[in-house]
DNA sequence: TGTTTTACTGTCCTTCAGGCCAATAGTTTT
DNA sequence: AAAACTATTGGCCTGAAGGACAGTAAAACA
């Protein structure tokens, strides 16, 4: 079966890493480029576009996904990105990418994602993934369960800091309500983000409002 | 660099796609069995744990984790299971196990797996991964009348970047994937905390995550 | 009896959020 | 045509949040 490798990025020459991993692929600055249209009439021909993404051009990703999704039903779409971020990656699975990785991998790294996603697997790396089991296992799961779970982990102290901040309540609110500084507040609140893996209050709020 | 395979199985022999994949590895019914006790100072050395999962050995399988996880710090642990459920796979990658799948894999698969894993990637299948990510990025999806109700009083580009706060993106992340200006996100976000009256994103995230 | 955990407080510093006061340009409504 | 709304961005400023240093006293645990 023939697969064609296209490589659509601003860059003049491919980097060093794509050239070793696929030497014949062809590079366009462009989907629908002239000298890298693929033959879509081949029957049972693969083709797997790798688009190199740079930080600010989220829109051209979305529209270029779009457009080969509608041309290519059956293509396979990698973002490569300069600089990689969960948000984007996220956004971009969405979209039906099977596969989100740094534009610098290595030529090894490459190969295994072509490998992946020729047998219908979906590439990612491990703190994405990781990210996103943490996500929807808050909002799938056993939600009151989990939430139970989180605030089990806590001391007291923290556990009635991190309900009132979760309700939306400032620093100096909770402050009032508990009958300590503001500064202690902050204290337990730092403590209680660790424990939980949480990043801000707003990120704890989410944790402990999932819909049951 | 030396990558020792290691299968934990309640099984006498390996299976044969097992042997066929990997025909060097070790079998045991227990971790730390002392036939297959790895060496563990041995620098820049891999260690993969397969282990066998069976239906009612749930508690087993958090306990052996969780003992390889304290012991080799560095070991990829992977989980074949006889009955592949979602659940269990969600609760198994969100142990650290780096790769999930059936017990019964062909060679291929698993030569696959390795691949991936040793290169820092995190394996899965496919529907599996859809329905994560389905789940983590429509925050919207599943809400309730009373959410869009909300909604509705936005304009569309306020209700992008409401729904995107309320999962607790920053200003600079909503800007980024929206491709405007941090600036721009913060007049948005003003708007949206006027029409619906909330007092700040926190607040806004509460609403929209209001339990249905 | 040590050691660890909890509860509490301090200052300094950086970043972020959001309000206030603008402005421009396109679209829609009246 | 004029008025209102939408989308965009700029600068300036204040206050809150949270991390990076701290430190003390009591309770719990080993």
């Amino acid at each position: 079966m023939l697969v064609q490798d296209i490589f659509i990025s601003p860059l003049e020459n491919a980097l060093v890493s794509w050239v070793e991993a696929f030497p014949k692929a062809k590079i366009a600055p462009l989907f629908n480029h002239p000298t890298v249209k693929p033959k879509k009439a081949e029957k049972g021909s693969d083709i797997v576009f790798w688009l190199h993404m740079n930080e600010d051009r989220q829109e051209w990703l979305t529209n270029t996904i779009s457009t080969i999704q509608q041309t290519y039903s059956v293509a396979k779409i990698v973002v490569l990105a300069n600089a990689p971020n969960q948000a984007e990656a996220l956004y971009a699975l969405s979209l039906g990418v099977v596969a989100y990785a740094h534009a610098y991998s290595p030529a090894k790294v490459l190969l295994e994602i072509k490998t992946v996603i020729t047998n219908g697997g979906v590439w990612m790396g491990q703190d994405l993934l990781k990210r996103l089991i943490e996500v929807s296992t808050n909002l799938a799961g056993n939600q009151a369960a989990q939430v139970d779970q989180h605030l089990k982990l806590l001391t007291k102290r923290e556990k009635q800091v991190a309900i009132e901040a979760a309700k939306g309540l400032s620093n100096k609110e909770i402050a009032r309500i508990l009958t300590i500084t503001e500064r202690t507040v902050k204290a337990h609140l730092s403590s209680t983000f660790e424990r939980l893996g949480a990043k801000d209050r707003l990120h704890l709020a989410l944790m402990l409002n999932k819909k049951a």
